[in-house]
This record gives C-alpha cells, sequence and structure tokens, in this order.
DNA sequence: GTCTATAGGCAGATAGAC
DNA sequence: GTCTATCTGCCTATAGAC
C-alpha cells in the first residue's frame, strides 16, 4: 500500500490552508494541487464537496488543539499556568513568519458565522470541547462551578482575540500580554 | 444634485458587507447591485478595483469605530467603566440575529494577515489608531504609562477574541464575561 | 463622470473511462 | 477507488459609447 490514507492526507492539507488564508481564499483546486490527487479523489472521499470538506476539516484541526490542550495539562497541575504555557507557546509562532501556522478555527468562524450555518456549527462546537477541557480542569484543581464556567467562557476570547492581534501585527506581544493577564483573572479560589 | 455622494454611498456598503461576509465572500457585483449604481461609477471611483476599495472601506469602518469610542469616553471620565459600557453595547448586537452588524475590522485583518500586504497593514493601522485612544484615556486618568499601554494592548485583543465568541455563538455572553473581567485586569492605579 | 457590454480567468462541480 | 476532461457560472477587470 503506497499511498498512507488519500482522505487523511486532503484533510491535513486542506486543515492547513483554511487556517492561512480561510475558507473562501482556499480553492480546491490548490488543495488537490498540494495534494498530488485527482480532484475526483477529493470528490469521492467528499462528495458534497467544498463545504463538507471544510466541516471535517474543522473537526481534524479541533482534534489537533484538543490534544495539545491536553498534553500540556499532563504536564503541568495549576491550570492558572498550564494556560499560560499553551498561550506563550501560540505566541512563539509569531517570531519568525515561516513559523505562523495560521488561525486553527477562528478564521472559518468569523468568515462563515452569518453566512453558512453547518460551517458556523462545526466550528461552534470546536470551540465547546476546548472550552470543556479547559472547565474540567479548574474544577478537577478546586474552583468553583462557576469561576471554571468562567475561564472556559473566556479561554476562547482570549486566545482567539490575541491570536487575531499577533497575526496581523506578525508580533508575539499580543499573545504574551494575553498570557500575563491570565493570573489576574483567575486568581481566587472557592 | 440628487445623488447625494456615490463614492461615499460604495464606501458604506462595502464597509457594511465586508464586516458581515468578510473580504473574499464579498464580490464587487454584490456591492454594486445594492448601492444601484453602475459598475463603471466603482471603477472611476475605484481606479485600482477591489483592493483599493477594501483598503477605503478599512478606513472608513475605523473612523467609524474611533468616533464611537470617543463618544463613550466622553460620557464618563473612569477609563474602565467607559470600556465596559463599549464592550457591553458592541454585546448588545448579539441579542437579536437581525441586529449583529459584522465584525469591524478583525475579519478582513484574520483573512489578509497573510496573504495580502496592503490590506493586512490598512488593518494594523486601525488597531492602532483604537489603540491610541485607550492608551491616551487612562494616561489622562492617571495611570502610570505601563499600565497605559497595557490596557491598549489588551483592548484589541479581548474585543476582537469577545465578537468572534459571540458571533459564532449568536450569543452576547462571552461579550459580556470580557467586560466583567475588565476591571480585575487595571485595578491598580499608579 | 455615467453607464453598458463583455472579456478572460478561475471557481466548484460533474461525467464517465479505467 | 483513481483519474481526466469538461461544464457552467461567477469573479474581477476593462473598453468604449454617451
Amino acid at each position: 500500500m503506497i499511498k498512507k490514507d488519500s482522505k487523511e492526507k486532503i484533510l491535513e492539507i486542506a486543515s492547513r490552508l483554511f487556517q492561512l488564508q480561510g475558507y473562501h481564499a482556499t480553492g480546491l483546486n490548490q488543495i488537490i494541487k498540494e495534494s498530488g490527487l485527482p480532484k475526483g479523489s477529493l470528490y469521492h472521499h467528499f462528495p458534497n464537496g467544498k463545504e463538507e470538506l471544510a466541516i471535517e476539516a474543522v473537526k481534524y484541526t479541533s482534534l489537533y488543539i484538543e490534544e495539545k490542550i491536553i498534553s500540556f495539562f499532563e504536564n503541568e497541575s495549576d491550570p492558572i499556568a498550564a494556560m499560560q504555557s499553551f498561550i506563550i507557546d501560540t505566541a512563539n509562532q509569531f517570531r519568525k513568519p515561516e513559523d505562523i501556522k495560521g488561525i486553527p478555527i477562528g478564521l472559518l468562524a468569523c468568515e462563515t458565522a452569518l453566512i453558512n450555518e453547518p460551517l458556523r456549527l462545526a466550528c461552534m462546537n470546536a470551540f465547546h470541547n476546548w472550552e470543556q477541557l479547559i472547565v474540567n480542569k479548574f474544577k478537577e484543581a478546586g474552583y468553583k462551578q462557576e469561576l471554571a464556567e468562567k475561564a472556559g467562557i473566556l479561554f476562547n476570547s482570549l486566545t482567539g482575540g490575541g491570536i487575531m492581534q499577533s497575526i496581523t501585527n506578525k508580533d508575539p506581544r499580543p499573545l504574551i500580554a494575553i498570557a500575563e493577564a491570565i493570573p489576574l483573572l483567575f486568581s481566587k479560589k472557592g
């Protein structure tokens, strides 16, 4: 079996391009060109075309980020320190232009929130999954339910907004400022 | 003179559509169709086409937000309370779907940061102008230079991320959570 | 300055051989 | 399942009459 898995290959490339360029700026032709696969293969694996591919790509990206969050939580018992490490790691890609990975889900979410309901729901679901990881981490560390939920809600806004600023300015400092502000927001246990 | 100002009319419509749908999902045909003007008029006022129109639309939107920030600052001397009022006002549009105005600059910024340098610079400039308004407001209220600058940097990340979450979830609560968190971040004078 | 018609290219999608 | 050829339609942009 020479080809590893053409479907996963398409998903990986689509996921990367959607993060870098967004949904509407990324063409199927670019995706199949980079994959080396024929267009028929794409439509075989994703019969409903671009929208279905994008929904699967959002799930693919979402899982990747979930695993990244989990790995940071495994290495650090304090939820505040873990969240800070995650954000600093995210910030570091903006030190060199060639390291920039794009915007995981936020760009697709903003692009489609008002004009493509299936994609909006896929993005909302991804955000929700990340939020739950944060909530559970804070609860396990002994935080009150209310404060844990607040941390979950704020996590997505803080990282999403920080990435938006860091990518526009090509500067890691906005995300670093967010990381430094985290302890001020969640300092009280309950 | 029956037509008020066809250039401003195009700018207003383009600004609204770019905020709602983004740069790549908004066609010039849609803009001229909504304006009722012929396509030749658009290219007369913006000879360099879509990119030039988008840059001018970003400036147009930027000025509108600047004026909004200034008006909130005029009505409230405490910078923290003023910032909270501004964010709550931004959140309120997400109570009813028909009130949603879109994402002022952030969507275009995310879409173009890595693939269209002139537009990226236009967005960066808009963010910078807003940031300066915040910095000045905090300094005038007696905050230390360092804390005022921190407030400026965080303002764009917080509002941008909050809008991203509120629009994706069609729920004002993420932005409200941001507004409630503001005092924790900037409570110390110096 | 205003307006129409159209060029030229690329998008997403499909048909059908193998 | 793999791959090629092609369709249809929309996009940005332009030419040129008025």
